[in-house]
DNA sequence: CCACCTCCTTGATCATTGTCATTAAGGCAT
DNA sequence: ATGCCTTAATGACAATGATCAAGGAGGTGG
């Protein structure tokens, strides 16, 4: 008994420790980066942890009632909205540390249904808590502001992409563009696995699962990447990020 | 002299009551909606009025430092982001009553030049005293939340539009955009004039600018517009509307 | 009022990428 | 392991929209 009470106590705490945004590896590029140790306790506060979603699953459905932004703590996801009977639209991609949800604030429903790519952890930030903290925090205000205005200015990335980059600039934007979202999570730029399907990665670029395929193959003949499956190798970083540049 | 004196006093009052918020004909658009009376004096008292801006003119470019954000007031702009050696790309139009500039607090740099299409006035709005203000008023802050929120959701629209549609449904989707957003600032639906020249158009929805002129006339043959020069009349709303559904 | 310059339109051709079809490979459950 | 079902690769063909080329319209300044 003493030593399942020891067992059970030790399990607590190390989920307790898991749990609190100031042992949390992601602190440097969360929501809270930028909080004293003391806010950051008052903002630990009102997270709530939720179990793992399963590859598939999902966070919330488009049209579901807003009242939560999530914080990604492991694992990804990916974003897709229908319109109409039209096909799904895949929207975003979200790593660790990135803010989900922020889009439906406006219209109080989420404006696309928010799916976990594979086992995934995420931390929910009850949006109500979440304003009126920061009314308190200007620190938490700005780093919210930050946030949304990132998202604002990578849409504006996104659709240059979509609209004037050929199929191989866009291929090779995906890349480096991961490459470096890893990098800056303390993971290799090189060497990675991709979580989401071709056919993901097509429809995020509007292109045909067949040319992502068929560009895939180019690049590995042309020595830029390795790719095996889902298992990706960068040979050669500079010429990738040359390639996704538009100007020539 | 008492006649100036009463002609300038006469001015000023007017000029006064032209550039206050709680007289503005936008209050109901605009981030200050959600205030009490009081509240939008203080608001109002942080603006700053600009002398108007004469078409071409920039407002601010590219790269420049981040201070305020802008409420359009009357006229409109086009933001555009140039990247690398590339071309120019027309990443957004901007009409009275919309938030110009919310993409630059993050790296508090404007990411794109925003340059009037038309005689343009618009309100500045610094941001550091806004998020000050937004501290004490609640609405204040949401509004801003939700502007920001709406923005994302746009993108995210425009990112389906650019991925996904043709260039028929471009166009449509374009022109339904307009109408809607005329109908809403109280201007017909059905009837208004283009600030924009065809290449801006082109250029925003991905286009060349002989793919506009060829689907305009397509347009008018198959009887939804009339467009003269840059004179537009929508004759069948419903019809474009439906083209503009991605889902046949 | 004319000339010039920009903006717009229209036609012909070409290229990139999508679609369709088929095969191969990989993952998961029985 | 075996087989099924999903995912990925590759080839042939087609289509949408870009590019190139040239002419017309409209507006602005001399």
């Amino acid at each position: 008994m003493p030593v399942n009470a020891a067992n059970a106590l030790g399990k607590r705490r190390s989920l307790l420790h898991e749990t609190r945004c100031q042992n949390c590896s992601l602190s440097s590029l969360c929501l809270p980066l930028a909080l004293e140790l003391e806010d950051m306790e008052q903002f630990d506060a009102i997270i709530r942890r939720r179990s793992p979603l399963k590859k598939g699953e999902s966070l919330f459905r488009q049209g579901s009632a807003f009242s939560s932004v999530f914080a990604v703590r492991s694992g990804s996801l990916k974003q897709i909205t229908t319109e109409g009977s039209g096909e799904d639209q895949v929207t975003n991609f979200y790593l660790p540390s990135e803010l989900v949800g922020l889009d439906g604030i406006d219209e109080q429903t989420y404006p696309g249904s928010v799916i976990a790519l594979e086992t995934t952890t995420v931390c929910e930030i009850p949006f109500d808590r979440l304003d009126h903290l920061s009314e308190q925090l200007p620190e938490l205000r700005g780093q919210l502001y930050r946030s949304m205005s990132k998202e604002l200015r990578d849409d504006r990335k996104m659709m240059r992409l979509l609209s004037r980059k050929t199929a191989d600039q866009r291929l090779a934007s995906f890349f480096t563009s991961l490459s470096d979202r890893f990098r800056r999570r303390g993971y290799s730029p090189y060497s990675f696995r991709l979580s989401m399907s071709r056919a993901d990665i097509g429809n995020y670029l509007g292109l045909a699962v067949e040319t992502v395929s068929r560009i895939l193959g180019r690049f590995q003949q042309q020595g830029l990447v390795e790719v095996s499956g889902r298992e990706v190798n960068i040979l050669n970083l500079e010429a990738l990020v040359a390639q996704a540049q538009d100007d020539h």
